[in-house]
Order: C-alpha cells, then sequence, then structure tokens
DNA sequence: CTTTCTAATGTTATATTATTACATAATGTT
DNA sequence: AACATTATGTAATAATATAACATTAGAAAG
C-alpha cells in the first residue's frame, strides 16, 4: 500500500487525534471522538493504534490502558520507552535521557542477557500535584 | 481484623494459586481454578489481587494483564518493580538487581524528579527461546 | 464482654478493553 | 494484468475490570 512512514486515513485520523491530546486516550475514547470522521467500530481503533506502535508514532501506556503520541525524535521505533506518570493528575511524559537509555540497554541480568527493547513507567506526584 | 502479613481465606486461596504457578497467572484463570474452593465472582479475585499487590505478595505483569507471585524478598512493598520477558513463550522472571534497583531510584528526569516508584518490563528471547 | 469501627466477603449486574471471523477494497510487485 | 500484501468494513463476542449494595467477621476501645 505504501511505506512505513505515509499513514493510511484511518491511521492519520487517528494519529492526529491523539497527537493533539494533551493527555493519553483511551481506545474507546478515540473511538467516541472519530466517530464523526467515519470510523465506526473498535477493531479499525485497534488495527490503527497496534500501526502506530508498531512504527513509534505513538506509545502505549501499559498501566493505563491508554495511548500517547511519541515526542521523542529518537524513538523511530517503539522499542525502548520510559514515562513518568502522576498518580493525582494522571499527566504522562515521556522521558528521554540518553544515560537511561544507556544504562537499560546495556542492562545484563544474572543469565548475561541484554534486551533492547524495554518499557519503564515511573509513579510519582507532577509538578503541578507535588 | 488482622494485621498486614496474614491473608484472609480468599487471600491466602489466591496468593497459593498463583505462588505454585510457574507461569503469571490472569484474573478469569484464577476464577476458573477457585471455583472449587468456594469463590464464585470475579470480583472477588479482583479484590484478592489488589490487596495482594498492595501488601507486596505479588506482582501485577501490566503488558500481559497477569500476576506473578513475588521471589525477591527485598520488596515487601510492590514499589520497585522489574521483570524480563520472554516474547516467545511469555515466561517472565522478576529481576532482582541491587544496581538496577538503585540507578532507577536515584534516576532523576529533567526536572531534578526522583520516582521511588517504577514498574520496567523488558523484553528479549529467554534462554530456552534463544 | 458488648459496642463500635473497619476490612473483608458475597452477589448481581454492568462497564471497559480487546479480539475472532469473514468479506471487500486498495495498494504494491512482478 | 496477475498476484501478493496490507488496509478496511462489519458483526459478533471474548476477555478484563468495576459499581453498587447487602452482609459478616474481626479488631479496638471502653
Amino acid at each position: 500500500m505504501q511505506k512505513q512512514t505515509l499513514l493510511t486515513k484511518n491511521q492519520q485520523i487517528i494519529f492526529d487525534l491523539i497527537d493533539r491530546s494533551p493527555e493519553p486516550m483511551k481506545a474507546y475514547s478515540i473511538l467516541f471522538n472519530v466517530q464523526k470522521k467515519g470510523i465506526k467500530a473498535p477493531l479499525q481503533v485497534y488495527r490503527a493504534l497496534d500501526k502506530l506502535v508498531e512504527i513509534g508514532k505513538i506509545h502505549k501506556i501499559e498501566s493505563r490502558n491508554a495511548f500517547i503520541a511519541c515526542h521523542n525524535s529518537s524513538c523511530q521505533v517503539a522499542k525502548a520507552t520510559a514515562f513518568s506518570i502522576c498518580e493525582i493528575c494522571e499527566k504522562v511524559t515521556e522521558i528521554s535521557s540518553a544515560g537511561l537509555s544507556k544504562y537499560l540497554a546495556n542492562f545484563k541480568d544474572k543469565d548475561g542477557m541484554k534486551y533492547s527493547k524495554y518499557n519503564l513507567e515511573f509513579f510519582g506526584l507532577c509538578k503541578k500535584c507535588r
């Protein structure tokens, strides 16, 4: 159909919505918001989300079942992600720290195994809620 | 009713099941397995799971919506967890690395914020699947 | 030991999140 | 043009999780 970087119609609609959102969006909230654009079924949303995650345009916040746009130019592919999550207001921020990425990418478990793929979620209070 | 460390009947039944399982267990699989012990409803399972997570006896693997018993004596409270997950066989192992814990507990984001609570999930292939 | 408070339980119903299955259409490849 | 691959549309349903309300058991304090 097209190369990785060009999004299809549904993918673009859904990416735009998430990208404009100040907070992570949940799948059914996305669905509700794009119904006026002709996307009617959950599966259409989940398919677009899967693809967007795969190509690194968005990330899933696993502990919240929600999705945010990637604002970290270094993660073209959704492999190594870190977030801070405010336990009061639920604000989520993607962390891009070269030191952290490097530490985690080089981390070896007790079998000497390294992992290029990981997801890290920090929990605490954001500036405002502190 | 009782002090933190003693489990109630439902909590004990569910903890024992998870503790004996070689792999993470999902809530409805737990429910199915404890129905013969008189636990009939999802909510009974979720309530016990919540409590067990809260007191650090089990951890939730967020990316899998599944639960494993804690085998890390250092995490009495479920605050700072790290796991490796095999993308083929789905084996999950809790990582207890003093270095990693220390690094993450001391990590400061760009606002200088530290986080004592986090969850890290590494993805890759386990020894067997490699 | 009995009143009172809190945490846990039981039960029904329902909300939320995600996938299966199958048919069609659009684009990419040769 | 023929074929392969990826995306779409649609309906149904599976899997995960919570709300609301009534009851019971144990802890705490007098």
